[in-house]
DNA sequence: GCCGAATACTTGCAGTGAGC
DNA sequence: GCTCACTGCAAGTATTCGGC
């Protein structure tokens, strides 16, 4: 018996006469061990009858993985979501196999876990945490994912947020807010260092020492997600949306956005209607 | 914990060309 | 004509490292 699945799915063998030896019984099992865990992650019944070619990679890009870490520490769990929502929908879309969706889920569960110990939030609630992070080895479809994924960041993002705001760490807490209302704005390092009285050298140090990332790549997260948002949800030209989230100039604009998403503003903005119109159609 | 100097990286400007 | 993408270059800014 399929020992680890079997809550989840009921499996006949038919032993051919040609099987004589243990071995070559346990190299059938492991093969179909093997065949299960590239099948789809659909809800209907499929016809497993071999090994198929399973998309190459199921993670998150680099740049993804920034902003995911970005996003996460300064607890902003939507965008965390958005970002494993990109990737469901991508792996869906590759016909990635329910083994690449564990190893996905099982990445950013560990990730998410990691960076909560690091707060050092009390282990009473990384346990109850830890709950969620089970959870995802039960999911039997991709909404199921994206439940378990919502509850679990919502919770981590929110123990991570308390943290700051528990005046344990006052100082990075006003750092982060300052980050997310003026992000529109010139900010500089120079100018959050004479705002906290320190010079821009040790306050750089101590944003990645604090949060794991550097001051460029808080405002560069929170300045892209803004900026997804606006190109997604209103008809402003690019170039006005570069300002609105804190650009002088469109050409840094492009040459960032590209960077961290891999597509120019306008390819991003072709996209995101394509698929809008596509799925009201 | 904090600072100064050197280095690495990002940004803004100017210019060009493609597509609509 | 307008918007957008792209490139090279110079200037400005952030990061790192060694030291106090």
């Amino acid at each position: 018996m399929l020992e680890a699945e079997k809550d989840q799915i009921l499996v006949s063998i038919a032993v051919s006469g040609d099987i004589h030896q243990v071995s070559e019984f346990s190299r059938a099992y492991h093969e179909l061990r093997s065949w299960t865990a590239q099948a789809k992650l659909v809800e209907e019944a499929q016809l497993i009858t071999g090994s198929r070619s399973l998309p190459a990679s199921v993670s998150l890009s680099p740049a993804q993985e920034r902003e995911f870490t970005a996003s996460l520490q300064s607890g902003q769990d939507a965008r965390c979501l958005q970002l494993i929502d990109q990737a469901l929908d991508f792996m869906l879309r590759k016909e990635a196999g329910i083994g690449q969706f564990r190893f996905f889920a099982d990445s950013i569960a560990s990730r998410v876990i990691y960076f909560v110990e690091a707060a050092q939030v009390e282990p009473t609630k990384i346990q109850s945490l830890k709950q969620w992070t089970r959870g995802l080895q039960d999911c039997q479809c991709v909404t199921d994912y994206r439940q378990v994924f919502r509850q679990l960041l919502e919770a981590s993002c929110s123990l991570l947020r308390s943290k700051w705001d528990a005046r344990e760490e006052p100082l990075i807490s006003k750092l982060l807010k300052v980050m997310q209302t003026q992000y529109a704005e010139d900010l500089s390092l120079d100018y959050l260092s004479a705002k906290f009285n320190l010079t821009s050298t040790y306050l750089s140090a101590y944003i990645k020492d604090k949060t794991g990332l550097n001051f460029s790549d808080h405002m560069q997260g929170i300045r892209m997600e803004k900026a997804r948002e606006l190109l997604a949800c209103t008809s402003l030209t690019v170039n006005e949306i570069s300002q609105q989230v804190g650009y002088l100039n469109i050409t840094s604009f492009n040459r960032t956005f590209k960077k961290v998403t891999g597509i120019t503003p306008g390819a991003y903005r072709k996209r995101h209607w394509l698929q809008s119109t596509s799925q009201s159609g």
